[in-house]
DNA sequence: CTGTTAGCGCTTTCAA
DNA sequence: TTGAAAGCGCTAACAG
């Protein structure tokens, strides 16, 4: 409602001139130690604040990371975004955080926004970097940026090799006798990821010579836990049950219990994320685990330090991240192998 | 790296001057359907997106909603900023959300960032308003404001009455037979909502003629699951923890189990917030539930309305929104006096 | 070390 | 209906 203060007020209070009271927040050290204490007092008397606009305008600089996340309500990402905000606090920057709910044109959109904003660079999960036309239209105004999670070779990405990592997983099961394994996923056709994972269990079925492989989509209509729990109730249900991400490994869980079943005596579950809430869930929840803040941070540092290079970042620049396994207590042999459930203790780690 | 495309470059590729082609984007209709079509063409063809800093020096509104929020990694935050986002993007309007982490100098930087930034009004979340700096220098400013789950009465929240909820709930407990009724918090002097539903504790406490009250303040540091458990574990264990949070009534979950304690049946948890994915749980939480979405969504159109209207919100504008009860499966009468565990069967609901 | 001045991209009178 | 021109608040030459 009123009008904010501006360089002119300043340098009218402290009788300089306007250049001087800009150097005063922009080189301090160029200016008289006497003159700049004074500005500095003048300007903290009336509050004055440099404005943003203004000086990206005059710059042509924001200083400012456009992110762009699927979802803040899968506590995947919201830790992700934490270690984005940190590494650029840290780094000199601010950001821009978006949410696309998965939906295309969204995502189209907020690059736009971003656009529209002059952010620096962009730090982008996308639903799938393949088919984005908000990620071509990235490409193509030449604006710096970074896919987190998404994994592609035509583009800079941070990730982890989650295909590797569910093939691991479904190993370690098989090994514990599980032969009835199942994945449970989103729809494959919103995520790269969900397609990754799936191509890892896949992959980990047929190198422990498993033949009964099956798709479990839940349509993210409603929570999924009707659905889920008409199938364990059924027959010729699955003893394991491999989620694409924590969430879906949360609903399982909660499935299981609603048709009965206890898990890990009755059923595996196993998550993928590493979200923090799991550890404190009884089971705890058995998962591959990501360093989500990790994820997030180094693809600040990759982005600030490609714009302070000058130069765009390359596929060539893409990190793959470890993963972990958090053992958990979701998981257990088959109830028809072992007379009294026994837990894995495979906690192996892989790189790429 | 590359130049964005902007009005001249428009203007001459489309053969128009640069006011028409602002007036394209701004006053549509001004302008001769032949002209517009085809600046509209250009803009296209060249990706023309016109720049938001420019437009918001120029004009001195951004459209932009500045909101500042503890932390996403709580759920409630990240639905409550679900709300907000789709209110604002309903309106019209843009937002930039900043976490403080719950750090008073962090909360106060925020603001700052945000001044700075030109938004149009903020939308705060505040550890405290009657100690916050942050909140003195936003008034000051004659920033429009509104306070979300903060409840003040010199300024204007859109909030619940917490404090009656938990006097509720706990007299619920206490008329299932529960005697030793413990408040289980993060710490009091961080948040004047933890502060509201102690009191809301005692006032039950006292309804019920219950004199053993009890605050177990949980420091935040670790999960304090263990500090928790070793609670539990001891002498004089409460048989029913209210807590001032579901994360944190989760952890009381799971320290039960860590004891060997069965929920409900050996210790009765309740949580306070209602994130959505305690309806997923084993038990299902027992909570009050706070719509906070809603929380998020009338806040803009507060803030939008006041904003339209040119005039400052006042704590006369306050809105106090429903809470609920979601009876959940953490709750029932304590051993001592049921043989079988009784469910709570009460679901009322309340406003002031 | 400090002041004057041009101009970042845009909107908005004011004229035509 | 369209164009010319001023100016939002700031920074960065350039002079002094």
């Amino acid at each position: 409602m009123s009008s904010a203060p501006n360089v002119h007020e300043v340098a009218r209070r402290a009788g300089v001139s306007i250049a001087t009271v800009s150097r005063v927040f922009n080189t301090p050290d160029v200016v008289l130690p006497q003159t700049r204490q004074l500005v500095q007092r003048v300007a903290h008397e009336v509050g004055y604040v440099p404005n943003a606009n203004a000086r990206t305008l005059r710059t042509q600089r924001s200083r400012v990371l456009g992110v762009v996340l699927p979802t803040l309500l899968n506590p995947v990402f919201a830790e992700c975004l934490q270690g984005i905000a940190q590494a650029a606090t840290a780094a000199g920057y601010s950001i821009l955080p978006l949410t696309s709910e998965y939906v295309r044109e969204t995502e189209d959109h907020c690059v736009s926004v971003l656009a529209a904003a002059n952010v620096d660079g962009l730090i982008l999960v996308l639903a799938d970097p393949a088919t984005s036309t908000g990620l071509r239209r990235v490409v193509q105004r030449k604006l710096p940026y970074v896919l987190v999670y998404n994994r592609h070779p035509d583009h800079p990405c941070v990730s982890i090799d989650g295909e590797s990592a569910v093939a691991e997983l479904v190993g370690t099961l098989a090994m514990m006798g599980h032969r009835d394994i199942a994945m449970v996923s989103g729809v494959l056709a919103n995520s790269d990821r969900a397609q990754q994972r799936y191509r890892g269990y896949l992959a980990g079925m047929r190198a422990a010579r498993l033949r009964g492989t099956r798709l479990i989509e839940v349509p993210f209509v409603e929570s999924g836990v009707d659905h889920l729990a008409k199938i364990l109730a059924g027959p010729g249900r699955p003893t394991a049950m491999v989620c694409s991400n924590d969430l879906l490994a949360i609903r399982c869980v909660r499935a299981a219990h609603l048709s009965g079943l206890n898990v890990p005596g009755d059923l595996t579950v196993t998550g993928f994320d590493g979200i923090a809430l799991g550890e404190d869930l009884t089971p705890m929840l058995s998962t591959v685990t990501q360093p989500n803040d990790a994820l997030g941070s180094r693809s600040v540092q990759l982005i600030v330090q490609a714009l302070a290079a000058g130069e765009a970042l390359t596929p060539h620049s893409s990190v793959t991240l470890e993963y972990g396994f958090r053992e958990g207590e979701s998981c257990a042999a088959p109830p028809e192998t072992a007379s009294q459930p026994q837990r894995a203790t495979r906690a192996s780690r892989r790189r790429t």
